[in-house]
RNA sequence: CGGGGUGUGGCGCAGUUGGUAGCGCGCUACGUUCGGGACGUAGAGGCCGCGAGUUCGAGUCUCGCCACUCCGACCA
C-alpha cells in the first residue's frame, strides 16, 4: 500500500507543495513569497518548539528577544555577513503614510524618511553583538548563553512553503565565551543537539559534518551542519551552528577583562533551526496517502472513530469509547474521539490518514459484542484486531514502535542512496540517481565550484564521523585525506 | 529576473465560430444509510484575477498589469 513516493510522483515539487495545503499545514499568502501557517501546521511547529526548548534548557541557555529592526550600519561592521546578506534585505526607509496627492488611495509620505534606514532582520547576530557590548566587562560575565524564538525575513527570488519562504520562524541562539576552545565546543556541543533532535524527534537520520569554506555561513570561522535526505533523493540542511571566532566581537568591541587583568575580544557561536524542519518532516516519511508523523511530534496521536448506524448504537460505543479515550489520556496519549455524524468512518479513515495521525482506533458492533478493537498504524498502513483490555498499554507502546519504525525506514532509505565513487565519470552518473555521494576531493574551491558548474552537486559537509580514507581527488587527482558528501540540495 | 502552466460559487473544473454562466464535491433542510472517501429530494451561494480596448454585445478577442505554481539563476 504505502509505496515509496518516489515511485509515483513524476513531480515531486508539486506533489510536496499539494500534500502541504491538502493535510492543512499552510498555504501561501497574498503577501509574495510568503507564508501563511495553518493552525495544525502550526501545532506541529509547537511540538518542535517545545522539545527544542526544552533541550536548549537542558544544556544551560535560557530565552530573550531582540529588536527586528537593525540600523543599516550594524550590518555593514563585519565585512564577510554584510557580503553574504546583502542581497536580500528588506529595508524600511520611511516611517509614515499620507493621501495621496492625487486622491487614490495611500503613498510614502517623503517627508518621514529615516535618517538611518532599517533593516528587517535576516538574522540578528549585529544587533545582538551591538547588545551584548554593554552586557559584558569582565570574565564574570560570561559566557552568555541566549536563545530567541524569531521571524526572520530573507528576501528570496524563489521560494517554496517551508523550505524556503520570504518570512520564517526560527530560534537563533547567541552565545559569548571567554576562550576559543569555549566556543568551539559549544559550536559542537549544540550542532550535536540539533542531530539528537532529528533523530530523537523528526525520526530523521542525518549526517553531522562541518560545511566547506564557500558553504560556510557569512562572518563564520567554521559552520557545523546536519544534512538529511529527502525522498526524492536531494539533501535539505536541516541545521547549523557556527563558530564564529571573534569576529563580532571585533566588529562590535566586545571585550572583557580576563582573570589575569587583561582586555580581551570575547568568542562567540550562534546556531539555529527554522520552520524549514516542517518541509524536512513532510518530504523525509509522507507516502500516497499522506503525511506520516512521528508520534513524538504528532499533534494528535491517535483517533478513535465510531462505526454504528442509529444512535441507540452509537451511545454504547460512544461509553466504550470515552473510557479508552481516558486510559489513554491517563498515560499521556493525545487523543480525539471523532464522533462527527455528518461524515462516515470510510471518510475520518482517510482524513486522518492524509493528516498522518499515528494510530487509529476504531470501533463497531461487532467490536462491541466481542470485545475487541480495530487497530491501524498510519505508517505501514496495517490493521489488527486487538481486545478492549489493555488497549492503552498497547497503543502507548505502539507509538514508540511507529516513531522507531519510522526512523529505521529513513535510516534504510539513506543507506540505499548513498553511493562512494572514485572517478569523476561515475560521480555523474550516480548523481542523477539521487543520494548522498561519498568522494575524494582536493579540498579546493575550485575544484568544488567546476564539480556544481557541472553537475548542480554541491558537497553537503565534510562528515565528523567519516572514516579517515586517504584517497585521490576524483576530478584533479590531487591527495584527499577523506571522503566528503555530496549530493543535489534543496 | 528569464521560460512554461494556471486564474470562473468554499474546493476541483467545463464553458464550442463572441449572445448575458454550468457541472462535480462541499454547504443548508428533510429522509434513507453507516466495518474504507454513502444516497435521494429540495434549497442557498458568482465584480468569470485586475485595468483598459475592440464590439450592438466579452468568461470567450486585443493590450497591459497582478497573483499562484512549476523549471532555471540566488539562497537556509
Amino acid at each position: 500500500m504505502a509505496k515509496e513516493v518516489t515511485n509515483r510522483v513524476d513531480n515531486y515539487a508539486q506533489w510536496y507543495n499539494d500534500l502541504v495545503v491538502k493535510a492543512g499545514l499552510a498555504e501561501s499568502s497574498a503577501v509574495r513569497g510568503c507564508m501563511v501557517i495553518k493552525p495544525y501546521g502550526y501545532a506541529i511547529w509547537e511540538k518542535i518548539q517545545a522539545a527544542l526548548d526544552k533541550m536548549f534548557k537542558d544544556t544551560g541557555h535560557v530565552n530573550a528577544y531582540f529588536p527586528l529592526f537593525i540600523p543599516k550600519s550594524f550590518l555593514s561592521r563585519e565585512a564577510e555577513h554584510v557580503e553574504g546578506f546583502a542581497k536580500e534585505c528588506a529595508v524600511v526607509t520611511h516611517h509614515r503614510l499620507m493621501n495621496s496627492p492625487d486622491g487614490k488611495g495611500l503613498v510614502v509620505d517623503p517627508e518621514a524618511k529615516l535618517e538611518e534606514e532599517l533593516v528587517v532582520r535576516p538574522t540578528s547576530e549585529t544587533i545582538i553583538w551591538n547588545t551584548y557590548k554593554g552586557w559584558i566587562q569582565s570574565y564574570r560575565d560570561l559566557p552568555v548563553l541566549v536563545n530567541q524564538w524569531a521571524n526572520v525575513v530573507r528576501w528570496e527570488m524563489r521560494t517554496r512553503l517551508f523550505l524556503r519562504t520570504a518570512e520564517f520562524l526560527w530560534q537563533e541562539g547567541h552565545t559569548a565565551h571567554a576562550t576559543r576552545e569555549e566556543a568551539v565546543a559549544e559550536a559542537e556541543k549544540m550542532v550535536n543537539v540539533y542531530a539528537d533532535f532529528a533523530e530523537t524527534f523528526l525520526a530523521l537520520p542525518v549526517l553531522v559534518g562541518k560545511k566547506t569554506a564557500s558553504e560556510r555561513f557569512a562572518g563564520a570561522e567554521d559552520t557545523y551542519c546536519i544534512e538529511a535526505l529527502m525522498q526524492d533523493g536531494k539533501a535539505l540542511q536541516a541545521g547549523t551552528s557556527h563558530f564564529l571566532g571573534q569576529n563580532f566581537a571585533k566588529a562590535f568591541d566586545v571585550q572583557y577583562v580576563s582573570r589575569e587583568g587583561k582586555q580581551e575580544y570575547v568568542w562567540a557561536t550562534s546556531w539555529g533551526v527554522s520552520t524549514r524542519l516542517m518541509g524536512a518532516l513532510i518530504m523525509a516519511h509522507s507516502d500516497n496517502c499522506g503525511l506520516v508523523l512521528p508520534p513524538k511530534l504528532a499533534p494528535l496521536q491517535a483517533v478513535i472513530v465510531p462505526i454504528y448506524k442509529g444512535d441507540h448504537e452509537l451511545e454504547a460505543i460512544s461509553a466504550k469509547a470515552n473510557e479508552m479515550k481516558r486510559q489513554l489520556e491517563a498515560l499521556g496519549v493525545t487523543v480525539k474521539y471523532d464522533d462527527r455524524d455528518n461524515v462516515r468512518s470510510g471518510f475520518k479513515f482517510a482524513e486522518y490518514e492524509l493528516k498522518g495521525v499515528p494510530v487509529r482506533l476504531a470501533i463497531g458492533p461487532r467490536d462491541m459484542q466481542n470485545g475487541t478493537v480495530e487497530v491501524a498504524r498510519r505508517d505501514t498502513l496495517q490493521k489488527q484486531l486487538l481486545p478492549q483490555e489493555n488497549i492503552a498499554a498497547h497503543v502507548t507502546a505502539l507509538l514508540d514502535e511507529i516513531q522507531a519504525n519510522i526512523y529505521a525506514k529513513a535510516k534504510a532509505f539513506r543507506a540505499e542512496n548513498t553511493a562512494e565513487v572514485s572517478s569523476y565519470d561515475d560521480f555523474k552518473a550516480q548523481i542523477e540517481k539521487g543520494g548522498f555521494i561519498l568522494a575524494h576531493w582536493d579540498g579546493t574551491p575550485e575544484t568544488e565550484a567546476k564539480i556544481k558548474d557541472e553537475t548542480k552537486a554541491t558537497i553537503r559537509c565534510i562528515p565528523r564521523d567519516g572514516k579517515r580514507e586517504p584517497g585521490c581527488c576524483m576530478v584533479t587527482g590531487k591527495p584527499s585525506a577523506q571522503r566528503v558528501v555530496f549530493a543535489r540540495a534543496y
